[in-house]
DNA sequence: CTGTTAGCGCGTTCAA
DNA sequence: TTGAACGCGCTAACAG
């Protein structure tokens, strides 16, 4: 077993079975017309009794087209990129490409590297979740073929991009808690540098002028990149004089490390965040989330890609932005008859 | 821009602007000795200048090697598998392959075309969590390439896996249980056609034995496929007669599922189960949890792999098992206050 | 130190 | 209805 490699048979080891030649073998695995019943059922007994599997690498080589697309995503681990991943494959696939996926954990400086792999590995199309706020790399690889941004969108690039409605969502979701009654309202954020940092940020401070309120910059952390730093953050604010009766968290993974701050302090603030996460119908504490389907994302990337390749050389569509669109959901909402976490946040039990 | 498909640059074009045949470009790009400082330079320039990237299409069809293992999962949207693909990505990159990932979303009638694409594409090997228990097609694709199993053993069929310490886990966990004086705990298990389900069956099975505790066949539900299915067995367990004072979940969907049930109808059992997950630290229920990493599954099965793509033709090691040894945490015990179980154990190298 | 020849496995083009 | 020749881009083997 195991026929190893530079030993799999080859059209003409099938056409040698066969009796005919490599050429109508080629033929009949393509379904193409002009070749007699007899045959074609001596070929495929042929591919059959060798396990004969077409060489994509060569069809590749003589086509022109390699029938993959690359992803890169800053992490897989997060539940965010790994159902953007699912999208893109479930389009690509639905288009006969397959999938070379690509993880930059977060370092902005290994994408390059990863994106040229992608390209040598001949890829004909690139999606990118940018790790960092460069993009020059992005524009050499715009020379090979063509880029599609995903959640983030380009930067000094004329190229296509999906994104959710980080402004729209953030407000949208600072409103309810503005709505409930809360004036001291925590901002716990992502890297400013990063776009949706920066819109959710936007979004959060437009809830409140449409209030009237100012918010309280000593209530403002941003730079917060994981669940860790969320938590030590939230800990802080606990800690401070004037502290917040709520708390607005720029992604899953800040909003979780807030809620474990939460736990451990004993505090019951009410909670709102982009990004709905899993069990977070159950936590028992009021929760507002901005929702949107992670999924979607990759299959509107892998949409807009597959549609320059297959306009192919002619007219090139100007670059397009998609948007994904938010829903605000609500957990343990206060505004249920239950009990005291309606209106003011209690005292925490230390 | 997006010089598109039949178009980049290749060796001659490089070579016709350096001066040089595209033997020497060959040379220069794969570090040869034997090429002057000078024609080296001249090179580069014209690399750079055009923007060439090397052919890994062609290169591999000369070569007799893609550099791409192909990786099946089940579910990449389970974090689970996710983390396995990272591990497995890890590795692979040390090593200088690429991965092509395939999900077969959990149908086992997809797998066999799956595998077949990935062949198709050259991959030099294959690592795949069996989604059914027929694995026929995976002694097909045995005859083209190494395969490693991950998370399930082979049946039928001679190769490397990675299993997890199912039975053990099982057991301990549920060996909890029973120390605290739980006598009549339900089982919550997904189909035990899977080797999973079977094997972690029959951990908690001699958990009880060996305290001379015969389990309760109206407790034991098997065949949950997801959160939901798990949700509704749970609440006709907690519906029925005689009702369990503690469950057992066989994986994370059906642990998360269960919880759920428990909330929405105010119970406060206590949970053991398979799989860490995250915010189990934070839910304030007395939860048992098998946890190990997840990442080192992928790891494992990648330097399985690897192992036979070196060693390559000769003297092909008999088939080996590897085990990822797993770990009991605790949480929302009444007793402790200790925070170090947010991450999963880190496993020596076998 | 550098170039030429040949061929990896396949499919297009042209001829039979 | 079938086959032969040629080349996709690259590199091992052999010149020079």
């Amino acid at each position: 077993m195991t026929a190893r490699r530079a030993g799999g048979p080859t059209m003409h080891d099938v056409g040698r079975l066969a009796q005919v030649s490599a050429m109508t073998v080629s033929r009949v695995l393509k379904n193409a017309p002009g070749v007699s019943e007899a045959t074609r059922e001596k070929v495929f007994a042929a591919v059959e009794e060798l396990g004969y599997r077409r060489n994509q690498t060569a069809r590749s080589l003589r086509l022109g087209g390699s029938g993959m697309i690359g992803l890169v995503v800053t992490n897989l681990a997060n539940p965010f990129y790994s159902r953007l991943a699912l999208g893109v494959q479930e389009v690509a696939t639905e288009y006969g490409f397959r999938m070379l996926l690509s993880n930059s954990a977060e370092q902005a400086d290994r994408e390059p590297g990863l994106i040229d792999g992608l390209i040598d590995h001949q890829v004909e199309g690139l999606i990118v979740v940018p790790a960092g706020s460069r993009q020059q790399h992005l524009a050499a690889a715009m020379r090979h073929v063509p880029v599609v941004l995903a959640a983030r969108p380009p930067a000094g690039l004329d190229t296509d991009c999906v994104l959710v409605e980080d402004f729209h969502g953030a407000r949208e979701a600072t409103a309810c808690l503005l709505a409930d009654g809360h004036s001291r309202i925590a901002f716990l954020g992502n890297p400013p540098a990063l776009y949706t940092g920066a819109e959710r940020l936007r979004g959060f401070w437009a809830a409140h002028e449409e209030v009237g309120i100012e918010p309280d910059n000593a209530l403002i952390r941003q730079g917060l990149t994981d669940s860790s730093t969320a938590e030590r953050a939230t800990l802080e604010l606990l800690g401070q004089a004037d502290r917040p009766t709520a708390l607005f968290c720029t992604n899953n993974r800040i909003s979780q490390g807030a809620i474990r701050a939460l736990y451990k302090s004993g505090a019951s603030l009410p909670v709102a965040g982009f990004d709905d996460f899993d069990l977070s119908d159950v936590l028992g504490l009021p929760l507002t989330l901005v929702s949107y389907d992670a999924d979607e994302i990759g299959r509107q990337a892998a949409r807009l890609l597959i549609d320059r390749l297959e306009h192919d050389e002619e007219a090139p569509p100007a670059s397009r932005r998609v948007t994904v669109p938010t829903r605000v959901v609500r957990y343990g909402a206060p505004s249920t008859d239950t009990d005291d976490a309606a209106h003011p946040p209690r005292t925490p039990r230390v």
